[in-house]
DNA sequence: ATAAAAACCGATTAAAACAGTAGGATATTC
DNA sequence: GAATATCCTACTGTTTTAATCGGTTTTTAT
């Protein structure tokens, strides 16, 4: 039950082209810089986000990559299920109702079903936008703690 | 955000403990066979509950394991903590507060936190009970569906 | 034109977590 | 004392996750 750091990572590279939504497209190097994470590790979260429509990217000099809708449109639930797949908490709540070969029997199969609601629906209604909010006001905090100093 | 197999096979175990609280305690060749999993894999979760003091053994021909809880008052929470150790959706979150190296600017914090609290929360408020009576109820509709054909 | 800056792509490796097994030691009951 | 059980440790194989590398293509600015 832990969120894998592919989701982690993925999730601050994308705050960062909120961040920058309505300025020019920010390259991979630029989002490498401001998460401090490699961009070749980087690449690869960039790649999944643009093949589920999240972002776009365009080439060449001044080209780059930036959201495709709105901070306050874009959930977080969008975002991990780009970066993992859909994941489910189990296999027997997946889409596909009859991979669980004892789904007749299975008696945890109402908590599973539970669980994933309750998960989904906070990863549905927080958007990027708070998300976004919340690290600006982490920095605002970290520069008046260095100015006391 | 997936449960291991860890868990699920757990959960399993402990559902047909509950079932036999009452009697006398379950070896663990009954609880394979009932649960359907091998017997070296099933040690090591019962070794792992009972270091956590949800189950009690005894030795000896008509030995075996019981809960040492009504299944009423066990929460699945305790059975997975004991299980996993306490999982916690992103390090930050867990009860070291310095573990995260970015944590002051980690934007996901609220979000991880929220998070954590929601699954908390189902996994403190459902039983072992509760798993085992719709247990019950479902191998009564595979009763009810066999008779049919 | 062409050089620089960027995204694009595939393959590969390294490390960690997970799932599962095997074999023997110890305790208890009949 | 034989049978039945838990107990314990170590090991192995597989899968998933994390991360890197080298090269290709496209675009822009000079």
């Amino acid at each position: 039950m832990k969120l894998s750091t592919r989701s982690r990572y993925g999730l601050r590279a994308v705050v960062e082209l909120a961040a920058a939504y309505t300025e020019a497209p920010l390259s991979l190097a630029a989002i490498a810089e401001r998460t401090e994470l490699s961009e070749s590790y980087l690449e690869q979260l960039l790649r999944a986000l643009k093949a589920a429509g999240l972002v776009s990217s365009s080439r060449g000099v001044l080209g780059g990559y930036r959201l495709t809708k709105a901070p306050q449109e874009l959930s977080v639930r969008e975002v991990l299920d780009a970066l993992e797949g859909a994941t489910v908490v189990a296999d027997c709540v997946g889409t596909d109702p009859n991979v669980c070969t004892n789904a007749c029997t299975c008696s945890a199969r109402p908590l599973f079903l539970k669980l994933q609601q309750k998960i989904h629906a906070v990863l549905d209604e927080t958007t990027i936008q708070e998300l976004m909010e919340d690290h600006r006001e982490q920095m605002r905090r970290m520069e008046y703690a260095k100015n006391l100093s």
